[in-house]
DNA sequence: CGTGCCGGGGT
DNA sequence: ACCCCGGCACG
């Protein structure tokens, strides 16, 4: 259509020649990335090395200890709960603080987040080869975490949703593992749903949730019959099953494995309300039965490692990315040795900012994103399907003020860098996207 | 009004 | 895939 001129084409040479002309003083004359060469290369070695130091500080040698329900064991191995409790710990105790909730900390909207998040997080967090996102933080060959798999875990996280969306964070976490992403919810079809305490010696069977809480609480935990309250504890302490009263699969059901084509991303059915476990159990008289003390401990525990457990952000996926290998070492880690944090700035760096570990206001280091909360402003409608109720049409509906996007308050590349030193910013900044370097 | 960045567009 | 920018929410 246009008759190109053939100064704007030459101007705009693609090969290399690229059009930023601004901010080209500090530059050689173009390109971002070309300062390879320089000596300054030399200096990246040691960032990363005491970056690594770093992290090694990690208690990663002697897990101390996490005070997990003792009662709390599972009809196996405790061995792998050990494992398991030492591979959270450690998660956690590599990243510092995850926990930095804007005023809004709501349950089943931070459920809603997770999922949204959740790939990208998983994916710096133990997955090894999802890119899932178009920029997703691209961890390197990240290997922590050891998604431990353990059979009957995994049948009761699979459904654990449904008893209690922020159970345990152990299972949920273990969810995430294997699926990656929210979980299908059950089966549609005609399946049944059985409640199977886990009890040591007993395998009791009811066909409702609250029944079965109420067995534990008062068969196991020796509580009140009474007590119609449930803290949430019992959940642990029993399964659901699906029986697929269809094909008669029977068995044990097993989870099933999510399948690619109905994802169903957004249906977040988590709708707690029979028992609506809140998030601090504190009953008016609660006696002191140890067991349930722990609630309290599990509680916090899920809360201090809410849906994030990543340890340590590498830099920008972007530059990272590129064909020229510049994570060379992220590439084979020994043997034994894990994390290996290789953040890397192209090249010059007159830093102005340390780029690894950001405290937040609080006073807590922030590595990375918390993979939720922090930001998606149009999330909205925590409650699904609002169907046409003539009542309160206009109410919940609060879209600017209701849900507001906190927006991380750490200084990015632009502001760091200026305009005038638009080429140093990270990828993600020069493309008006979501900065990587400097992650809230 | 500057900043951060989503969504969408161009190549 | 790379790159850019309109436009908007947030401060
Ligand atoms: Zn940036």
């Amino acid at each position: 259509m246009r008759p190109p001129s053939i100064d704007s084409s030459s101007l705009k040479s693609p090969t290399h020649c690229n059009g930023r002309v601004l901010s080209g003083e500090a530059e050689p004359g173009n390109g971002r990335p070309r300062h390879l060469s320089e000596p300054l290369v030399l200096k990246q070695p040691e960032e990363e090395t005491s970056a690594l130091q770093l992290l090694d500080q990690t208690p990663l040698r002697h897990s101390p200890y996490i005070p997990v329900p003792r009662q709390r064991k599972l009809p196996e191995k405790a061995g792998i709960d050990e494992v398991m409790a030492a591979a959270v710990l450690t998660s956690l105790s590599t990243s510092p603080v995850v926990l930095n909730n804007p005023p809004s900390g709501f349950g089943a909207e931070t459920s809603c987040d997770t999922w949204k998040e959740a790939p990208a997080m998983s994916s710096s967090c133990s997955s090894s080869s999802n890119n899932s996102g178009d920029w997703s933080w691209d961890p390197p060959s990240d290997l922590s975490t050891p998604s431990t798999p353990s059979p009957p875990l995994s049948t009761d996280i699979a459904t654990g949703f449904l008893s209690s969306l922020q159970s345990d964070i152990e299972e949920t976490e273990a969810t995430h593992f294997l699926f990656g992403d929210p979980i299908p919810r059950k089966r549609k079809n005609s399946t049944k749903v059985m409640f199977k305490c886990l009890w040591k010696n007993c395998g009791k069977v009811l066909s409702s949730s609250s029944g079965m809480q109420k067995h534990i609480r008062t068969t196991h935990l020796g509580r009140k019959a009474d007590l119609d309250q449930s803290d949430g504890e019992e959940d642990f302490y029993y399964t659901e099953l699906d029986i697929n009263v269809d094909s008669l699969t029977d068995g044990l059901s097993s989870l099933t494995p999510v399948s690619p084509t109905s994802s169903v991303p957004p249906a977040f059915p988590i709708l707690e309300e029979a028992q609506a476990v809140p998030p601090v159990p504190v009953k008016p008289e609660a006696p002191m039965v140890s067991p349930l003390n722990l609630s309290a401990a599990t509680t916090i525990l899920s809360q201090s490692a809410p849906t994030s457990l990543c340890h340590i952000q590498t830099d920008h996926a972007y530059q990272a990315m590129g064909p020229s290998g510049l994570q060379a070492d992220l590439k084979s880690p020994p043997p034994g040795m894990e994390i290996s944090i290789a953040w890397q700035q192209p090249s010059l760096f007159p830093p102005p900012l340390p780029p690894v570990l950001f405290k937040s206001p609080s006073g807590c280091l922030t590595p990375i994103r918390p993979a939720d909360v922090g930001e998606r402003r149009p999330q909205v409608s925590p409650m699904p399907i609002a169907k046409g109720h003539p009542l309160v049409p206009p109410s919940m509906p609060k879209p600017t003020t209701g849900t507001r996007k906190p927006r991380g308050e750490a200084k990015k590349c632009r502001k760091v860098y200026g305009m005038e030193n638009r080429s140093m910013w990270c990828t993600a900044c020069r493309w008006k996207k979501a900065c990587q370097r400097f992650v809230d």
